[in-house]
RNA sequence: GGGACGCUAGCUCAGUGGUAGAGCAUUCGGCUUUUAACCGACUGGUCCCGGGUUCGACCCCCGGGCGUCCCA
């Protein structure tokens, strides 16, 4: 093979397929010494956070003799003749090697010349295990002194730019991954959405709440008014929906004796993505008997700022750079009284839908020719005028009957139900009522969703004849509660999108190089 | 569904109707206190895809894809 070499002609070395040949060969040479590029496993006797926060006193040009084990990924190489510096990443944070010739040559007598393999073999992503002691830097940064380095995972491709990181929105989505090495604060959100749902469970089960998971596989969507996902069950032969809500089945469970039930979990909506909608989402529905509207708030208001105290540890947070007080109590307003506030249309004094439509339009309110019912029509003035002023933490109460097809008539004002929706930041954070247990009124009113549904309407649903059964033999009063956990970890994280609050959103595939053009 | 904007090297971005640019990364050489290390040298391109106009298109036009934002 020794052919004539012609002057040499250089590799070319910088596109990323000749950057992970370059490192295949790496890896390649790494077997050669006998050290496995995949290693099978390392103990650590610390981490970087740790280490970082425990010798925060340390002087520079101090050290200390205290054995030290950590694992990391490469994140910055700065290699000098004889002495390098790398800086590597745990999970909690990171910290700098030191890596001097003499140490580790000394420290690694069985493979020669360890300190040039480490120079010519590593790379920025690489997972290195190292052992070694402490020692902060004359320069001031803390490090471990390095005696023995060995290489966990060789990486085969390269890391976005150190310096601007990965900006790119679709490919951060796309390469989550590629986004959690390179970008901190993406995995703060994850963590602390962590917190924030373990929080929950936690509150609920201190007031002795079961949690207990009901289908995702349903042969009747139900429980809200939204597009379900179809699917198919082979050998049953029969057609299924992804579940839309939670609540039919949690209602069952109080039915059959549990008092305090809940269930956190995936919900799918056949419907678009947008900021503030991914098609699958999560919900947590709580469901507590001999409660009603009222104790939900409590309940909702408690369970939202003990959790954020206990994440944030704070109630004054800052969302897209408006300040917003959770500081209980919040906002307690009715529907009626916040048009009016921000209309002035007072819905009381209108008799029929004629005079409330032609005041609807005087107010410069467009769009609601088609609307039917007054209720609608308050409901519909409500949402474009009124739920993107709701910037702090507000319960908005009584909504009309006919839009709440699962809660109980309010118990004094006609044509209004005992519900509330709670409004952050312009949106809507969780949804409550003191749940319809009537047998008869539900089945008139899932009647009337069901011809919706034969009219046309793909957000409405056949009757859930079990569900009717399952009230007529007796639901006890009873306050449900439903928060969207996306929109929740939102605003405690300050996400401009739900796709950051979602670890991996649902995207449209790239393009291949067949489905190019079309 | 409508509109605006974007897509150029692995990453972050310039750019012009006439040979495609920078920084970082990569490769090679040097370097024992760096931390966006530094110094020197090299290399790296389907300018999102398809069509059109043109002597010539990354640029102009049409269509499409993906994305961001706004509106419905």
């Amino acid at each position: 093979m020794s052919k004539q070499q012609s002057p040499e002609q250089p590799e070319p070395h910088s596109t990323l397929a000749e950057i992970r040949a370059t490192r295949l060969v790496k890896a390649d040479k790494l077997r050669e010494i006998g050290m496995n590029p995949y290693a099978y496993n390392w103990v650590s006797t610390h981490q970087a956070a740790a280490l970082q926060l425990e010798y925060a006193d340390l002087a520079s040009g101090e050290e200390v003799d205290i054995p030290v084990s950590i694992a990391g990924r490469i994140l910055a190489r700065r290699v000098m003749g004889k002495l390098a510096f790398f800086s590597i990443q745990d999970e909690t944070g990171s910290i700098q090697l030191f890596l001097s010739k003499p140490q580790i040559e000394e420290g690694m007598p069985d493979l020669p010349d360890a300190f040039s393999h480490l120079k010519q073999l590593t790379d920025v992503g690489d997972i290195l295990g190292v052992k070694g002691t402490i020692k902060r830097t004359e320069k001031g940064e803390l490090s471990i002194l390095v005696n023995e380095y060995v290489m966990l995972t060789k990486s085969l491709l390269p890391l976005p730019d150190k310096w601007h990181g990965l900006t790119d929105v679709a490919k951060r989505y796309r390469q989550r991954y590629v986004d959690l090495i390179v970008n901190p604060s993406v995995r703060d959100t994850f963590r602390k959405r962590s917190l924030i749902t373990a929080g929950i469970r936690r509150y609920l089960e201190n007031l002795d709440f079961i949690e207990i998971e009901t289908p995702v596989l349903q042969s009747e969507a139900g429980g809200a008014d939204a597009r379900p996902f179809n699917t198919y069950h082979n050998t049953l032969e029969m057609p299924l929906y992804l579940r839309i809500a939670t609540e039919l089945h949690l209602k069952r469970l109080i039915v059959g004796g549990f008092e305090k039930v809940f269930e956190l979990g995936r919900i799918f909506r056949n419907e678009g993505v947008s900021t503030r909608h991914n098609p699958e989402f999560t919900s947590i529905e709580v469901y507590q008997a001999y409660a009603d509207y009222e104790d939900m708030m409590t309940l909702t208001e408690d369970m939202i700022t003990t959790v954020a105290q206990s994440v944030l540890g704070t109630l004054e947070i800052t969302y897209q750079e408006t300040p917003i007080s959770l500081t209980a109590p919040w906002r307690r307003v009715t529907m009626h009284d916040i048009v009016k506030e921000t209309t002035g249309l007072d819905f009381s004094t209108f008799d029929n839908l004629e005079t409330a439509q032609t005041a609807v339009k005087t107010a410069g309110i467009h769009g609601c020719n088609d609307i039917k019912t007054l209720g609608k029509l308050l409901n519909e003035v409500f949402e474009q005028k009124c739920e993107s002023t709701l910037i702090q933490p507000t319960f908005v109460l009584d909504y009309p009957t006919e839009i709440s097809p699962l809660a109980k008539p309010h118990r004094s004002k006609p044509g209004i139900v005992e519900r509330f929706e709670l409004f952050a930041v312009g949106r809507e954070l969780a949804n409550s009522f003191s749940e319809l247990t009537d047998p008869i009124d539900q089945r008139e009113r899932l009647e009337a969703q069901a011809t919706r549904k034969a009219e046309g309407d793909n957000e409405a649903h056949d009757v859930d004849e079990d569900f009717l059964t399952a009230l007529e033999y007796g639901m006890p009063p009873t306050g449900g509660l439903g928060i969207g956990i996306d929109r929740l970890v939102m605003l405690l994280c300050d996400c401009a999108s739900i796709r950051d609050a979602i670890a991996f959103p649902l995207l449209k595939p790239e393009p291949t190089e067949q489905s190019g053009d079309d």
